[in-house]
DNA sequence: CCTCATTTTTAGATCAGTCTAATAAATTTC
DNA sequence: GAAATTTATTAGACTGATCTAAAAATGAGG
């Protein structure tokens, strides 16, 4: 093994919640500016730049002053760690505790922090080494490897069929809201109509009773995967607010892998 | 409601640990002396003074310059709460996640300072209302009552028939040794010496092949209850290291309930 | 290329929890 | 009951994470 490799660092909670922050932002292709950093955490501007320096310091990312961060290889891996275990947690406190979709991820963000990686892998197992969160995020692997799935963004659709893959927004409101009309991960349904300037989607959920309109800023969280005539397979997704049994699925979609 | 009844005071995890340490102290019918909460905290005991004023003057004890600390009603409620929550945690540990008696311990230590009461609620339901951890301490019931039972310390029994009822000890070397001469809760055994002069013990597990040996130290963190001829029923505890199943038992011994 | 608004950094402070070293109270021993 | 020992408290300092207010750099528009 080389000099200076894999010293396994252990880190506060509040460093671990700057790198997933920083890799959040990167992860929307933005850059990791000092305010855009603080807005996420909800702390000072002064705050961020004082730690940035410091994690800079400890080789977990790249600090240019005036301009913004970029994770290290390290900080990346440490991110991704922590994303894994999050989203592990989320189905977790779903599938085997029976939380709602919008309940997981208050306590995943605790959590994370706290359970070892033994609580980790065994719950991986549990759950049979699955592949996406409540929410349809893909769960990194413990290499720190993630499916790149390449599902487009409601916002951005078509009138036409889709599935749902993924909602990227953890108000927990929000998600009540989409639970009780039927919009969820692996659901199918139809976008009938997009007003113009800014107005309302209407959607038909495949459990097609009611349309449903939806804003468009509530349209940039959902992304879908669009259905190509008689869809041949259900989705492949976790399902069923408080389903206690465990639950298997093996295989993973096609699809590149990254990081 | 009267006036100053029970707000819901938060306090850090390090305020929780120093009452879970005098509530453990208070258990064992001793003093909680600054430098015996230090000592079982391992921090300075300056850092106690301090902590201990910190605490009464948050009404969760009292404090006695050069005396010592005792709980409040308020301060006990909170300890307990933990309790209760460290314990159910270790039992979720062991029966769900299949981790070994000796390695819940130090995972629930940190849990406990994380979850919700919805975790905790969930995996109560989940373990069906369990009155014991897995060894074999009671668990506090979600209103802070405890079952008091009269079980002896193996250190002070005669030779005889005994079952173990628990193990008050967290040590991991001394849990595994313990697993691997198969004396664990519920183990019925013989004590057939104690050899004067501090010098060990020999016991006969029920599932007798060897003798087992035991230093006087050692036999001080084992509780026994003696076996009255032909056993009635197998003791009522949890078992089996990696059984990944759901167990159910419901109904509480007779004993007196405290608090 | 100069000015103004925005963004970022610096400076200085606070808070919780901890430490060590020095002092003081309590207890034990002779 | 005075001296010695043990136990506890005070004093002063540090660390990590945060804040506010003031100063400085960036970059956009005229």
């Amino acid at each position: 093994m080389a000099a200076e490799s894999q010293r396994k660092t252990t880190v506060s909670s509040t460093v671990e919640d700057y790198l997933k922050v920083v890799l959040k932002i990167e992860d929307m292709k933005q850059r990791a500016s000092t305010s855009r950093v603080a807005r996420h955490l909800e702390v000072a501007d002064a705050t961020v730049t004082d730690m940035l320096r410091k994690l800079k310091k400890a080789g977990l990312l790249e600090y240019k002053p005036y301009y913004g961060a970029a994770l290290t290889q390290k900080g990346r891996r440490m991110a991704l760690r922590m994303l894994r275990r999050h989203r592990l947690l989320e189905l977790f406190l779903h599938q085997v505790l029976g939380y709602g979709w919008e309940q997981v991820h208050q306590e995943a963000e605790r959590l994370e922090h706290a359970v070892s990686d033994l609580f980790i892998s065994r719950i991986d197992a549990l759950l049979d080494y699955p592949a996406q969160d409540p929410h349809g995020e893909t769960i990194p692997d413990a290499r720190g490897f993630r499916q790149v799935e390449d599902d487009r963004c409601l916002a951005e659709a078509e009138t036409g069929s889709y599935t749902i893959r993924k909602v990227t927004n953890s108000d927990p409101e929000f998600l009540a809201y989409l639970d009780k009309v039927g919009l969820r991960p692996a659901t199918r349904f139809s976008l009938q109509e997009k007003a113009p300037f800014q107005g309302p989607l209407k959607l038909l959920p495949e459990s097609g009773r009611e349309p449903v309109y939806l804003g468009l800023e509530a349209s940039r969280s959902i992304f879908v995967t669009p259905l190509k005539q008689r869809p041949p397979a259900p989705a492949p997704l976790p399902e069923g607010p408080a389903s206690r049994a465990y639950f298997g699925r093996a295989g993973r979609g096609a699809g590149k892998e990254e990081e």
